[in-house]
RNA sequence: CGGGGCAUAGCGCAGUCUGGUAGCGCACCUGCUUUGGGAGCAGGGGGUCGGGGGUUCAAAUCCCUCUGCCCCGACCA
């Protein structure tokens, strides 16, 4: 391709509204434009990225065994209503009705559109297992779009739902993707980690996250310094804190704390660590009601452990301001645990506590030396917080660190939630109808591009892999217009190393050597040979990657070779 | 959904407080010079100042309203 006929509008400054990287080094190098929040346009560079990610996952989804399909984006309300999901999902499905009134969504996944394709076709058990994936445009209507393409409402999604007789069966499929999805990670030179992760809304059991380590990402993975144990970070069980509780050392106070509400004002005013503290949360109770949960001060609150507890409603909701000051005559900023008229739950941490400090159920009032079963009855305790850096790892080796993570895929074992709910049944060997046990398995397309921007870039732009670059190769010129013999040279070039099957890019814009090398760092194509009348003097072009080496010189002929010496080159076209 | 900010040429910004009919840098067009890491000079094109309404002789500027975008928060308890 020559740059000549591509639109690539370069930007010196990146747009005030971006904020990371990937976002700024995107637009800059003319790969996307915003058109509303959370959408874009994918100019000539960036597709041509898409198109390199897509076809890392395709060689990946069918060397797995997957079939391609393609689904529509539009889907009628009537299947997710049986399925269950048009009333659970929420708004972040884009509902609308077309012109006959009829209710439709636009797909942010397709479970119910591939069951429903497959309950109509597959029969048989012997049609099993079978694997569909498709590569399509998902919607999803996110509260707060941002970053730029990274969490965008419209992305590209690569998307497979397996089907099977059993589990051991799903098994089976469930680590050939596993595996596979580690291959396209490798592939495309990102450094990731496969972590146990929550089936969120999609649901299921078993469940796998695919995370690509940086700086920008948005969840928290958390590792085990000895093991190889990796969670996200809501999903690590706490065991609770051994020993026994030490034996108190103080008497029951009341102490003022005029305005004092939160755990940091609290304990910065009694000139104590947050750890002294407990926090009071109050949320709603399974089958009405409320529910305290007590949780240490410097701790957070999992929302997901919360709700998984019998005493707690699915979703967790926290409690109205106005509902906690009707049930306890005082606002949140100052309840505690004592003498509350509902149910209170402690953290295994909070459960450990002497002497600790808590609001009084009194505006302007905290009580300081309180104690589990002196000062009120020992807590029923469970496990509610979130982990942190330094607890013990659950696989029992070493201490659990925290990095943030870029979800760039999931897998699911679903079970038979959908098959059951939509009726998708398949005649075992006795003749028995037995609904089809599935696996879904997701991988973020759009956001792999941004993520590898993340982790390859420096202060002049985008560094990127070799399996994903717009080009892998690009001529650079030097003042082309004018000179005809470096013209005829460098069309001469392009032409043999197409021929060889490489990607490559001939740089033949009127631009001065500044700016078509900044253009190329930017655009970040990994290999570049520089031709210029004074090498075609000695004989010789320039090679440089953009990874940093500093430049060769290399004979005018042996290009091509020379190219084939990269490793990282070698086998492509 | 709550709070905050912003909206002036393709991009980045000034001008708004104190009303007087729009400007800077980059980009773009023409010419000349220049040419191995974002050139110089000269000339030029491009803006209903986000939309609507109001105040005023006069509104980018003051008032009302709507919309869009961005950020923070959604764990005060």
């Amino acid at each position: 391709m020559k740059i000549s006929a591509l639109l690539v509008p370069t930007l010196r400054e990146a747009p005030a509204d971006a904020e990371i990287a990937s976002h700024k080094l995107m637009v800059r190098a003319g790969m996307i434009r915003q058109i509303a929040a959370g959408i874009y346009t994918w100019l000539p560079i960036g597709l041509r990225v898409l198109r390199k990610v897509e076809q890392v996952v395709r060689e990946e989804m069918e060397r797995a065994g997957a079939q391609e399909v393609l689904m529509s984006g539009v889907q009628p309300a009537e299947l997710w209503a049986e399925s269950g999901r048009w009333d659970a999902y929420g708004p972040e499905l884009l509902r609308f009705t077309d012109r006959h009134d009829r209710a439709f969504c636009l797909g942010p996944t397709h479970e119910e559109i591939i069951t429903e394709l497959i309950r109509g076709e597959i029969r048989s058990y012997k049609q099993l297992p079978a694997n569909f994936y498709q590569i399509q445009t998902k919607f999803r209507d996110e509260i707060r779009p941002r970053f730029g393409i990274m969490r965008a409402r419209e992305f590209l999604m690569k998307d497979a739902y397996s089907f099977h007789l059993d589990q051991a069966s799903l098994n089976d499929t469930y680590e050939d993707m596993y595996r596979a999805y580690c291959r396209v990670f490798d592939c495309v030179g990102l450094d990731y980690r496969a972590v146990i992760a929550d089936t969120g809304a999609i649901g299921g059991s078993k469940s796998h996250e695919f995370h690509v380590l940086a700086e920008s990402g948005e969840d928290h993975i958390a590792f085990s310094s000895e093991g190889d144990y990796a969670a996200n970070v809501e999903m690590v069980p706490l065991s609770a804190p051994q020993g026994k509780r030490p034996p108190s050392q103080r008497e029951l106070e009341k102490v003022a704390t005029p305005d004092q509400h939160t755990i940091d004002e609290v304990s910065r005013f009694l000139g104590v660590t947050a750890a002294r503290c407990v926090k009071t949360l109050v949320v709603a109770a399974n089958g009405g009601g409320l529910v305290a949960l007590v949780l240490r001060g410097d701790h957070d609150l999992n929302t997901l452990k919360a709700q998984s507890l019998d005493e707690v409603a699915e979703p967790l909701r926290f409690a109205q301001v106005d509902e906690i000051e009707a049930a306890t005559g005082c606002g949140p900023g100052s309840l505690g645990p004592l003498g509350l008229p509902f149910p209170v739950v402690a953290d295994a941490s909070a459960s450990m506590s002497v002497d600790f400090i808590c609001g009084a159920n009194e505006e302007g009032v905290h009580l300081v030396g309180v104690n589990w079963g002196r000062d009120l009855g020992e807590p029923r305790i469970a496990d509610l917080r979130n982990a942190r850096v330094g607890d013990p790892s659950p696989d029992g080796k070493g201490t659990l660190d925290i990095k943030r993570g870029i979800e760039v895929g999931h897998i699911f074992q679903l079970g038979t939630k959908y098959s059951e709910a939509m009726k998708a049944t398949v005649l075992d060997e006795d003749g028995r109808s037995v609904p089809m046990t599935m696996g879904c398995y997701g991988i973020g397309v759009s956001r792999i591009v941004a993520a590898a921007i993340e982790q390859n870039h420096d202060e002049k732009g985008i560094i990127w892999p070799d399996a994903i670059a717009p080009f892998q190769c690009v001529i650079a010129p030097i003042n082309m217009h004018k000179s005809e013999r470096l013209r005829a040279a460098a069309e001469k070039l392009y032409g043999e190393l197409k021929r060889e099957g490489i990607d490559v890019l001939l740089y033949d814009a009127r631009e001065r050597p500044g700016v078509m090398f900044a253009d190329l760092d930017l655009i970040g194509i990994p290999h570049r040979l520089v031709i210029s009348d004074r090498g075609l003097d000695a004989g010789i072009l320039e090679y440089k990657s953009r990874s940093g080496d500093a430049p060769e010189e290399i004979p005018l002929g042996d290009a091509m070779a020379y190219l084939r010496g990269i490793s990282s080159l070698s086998g492509s076209g």
